[in-house]
DNA sequence: GCGACAG
DNA sequence: ATCTTGTCGC
């Protein structure tokens, strides 16, 4: 799938920053019209040892029945440290390198993180959203910046999440029992949209199914492509 | 200065 | 995110 190159991605903090409060004001906060098709997920996984980043995209039709159509994936290394409200900085560049690979432009594509319920209102989900001119969701397993009132113990509940007296997301109930998540728009999506989304990509699990499997299929890379050191030989204790 | 802080 | 075994509860 194609996208905008919106601004290098080699930047300083403050940098990064500006970057966000200028694209913050290109984000379309409402539903785009049109029937959604299929659904995206995508996750990143790390590994500190090598410094490497694996991320992974899953198609899925998106009706009653969710069908896996495709799934991308791609690895390369860390380029900006983790800095809480920074976080696209660090993992954009290698989703969108997955994302380059992939046949079907989804008609909505979910994320694990924030979308507008960010210091800046641009979470990784806002931002990739963005560059991808693709309605997008931020699903989050905890919270970054906003306040809420508890949410009721059954699934479909939610609660408001109120950021400088502005709502910017709901912290929604996916399962009965379950920590909630945190959901919020990314781009061209508003909130009673994301939340329905949201639920609809639920199948008996606290997070969307194409964000879960989006995680399998990086975790699956993972292993596979996983540095093996050799094992350490063993000591044996004398005397 | 102190605490909070997506992944 | 990662490091990590067993274990408590629906």
């Amino acid at each position: 799938m194609k996208f905008n190159r919106l601004h290098p991605w080699c930047v300083d903090y403050k940098k990064a920053v500006q970057i966000q409060d200028t694209l913050r004001d290109l984000l379309i906060l409402k539903k785009t019209t049109g029937k959604i098709c299929t659904i995206a997920g995508a996750d990143v996984s790390y590994d500190k040892h090598s410094d490497r980043f694996f991320a992974g995209v899953v198609v899925f039709t998106f009706g009653k029945q969710l069908e896996k159509i495709e799934e991308s994936t791609a690895v390369g290394k860390a380029g900006f440290p983790y800095i809480p409200g920074l976080l696209s900085f660090r993992e954009a560049p290698i989703l969108l390198k997955a994302f380059k690979k992939l046949r079907n432009n989804p008609d909505v594509i979910l994320f694990d993180g924030q979308g507008i319920a960010h210091p800046r209102y641009f979470g990784l989900a806002s931002h990739m959203g963005l560059i991808l001119d693709t309605p997008s969701i931020g699903c989050a397993k905890s919270r970054l910046v906003g306040e809420y009132r508890c949410v009721k113990n059954i699934a479909g509940e939610y609660s408001k999440l109120f950021y400088k007296n502005k709502v910017v997301g709901a912290v929604l109930r996916t399962k009965a029992n379950t920590n909630p998540i945190f959901v919020s728009p990314g781009h061209k999506a508003d909130l009673p949209f994301a939340i329905r989304i949201a639920l609809k990509t639920c199948r008996g699990y606290r997070i969307p199914e194409p964000i879960r499997h989006a995680h399998l299929l990086v975790n699956k890379v993972r292993r596979k492509l996983a540095i093996h050191v050799p094992a350490a030989p063993v000591n044996e204790q004398y005397n």
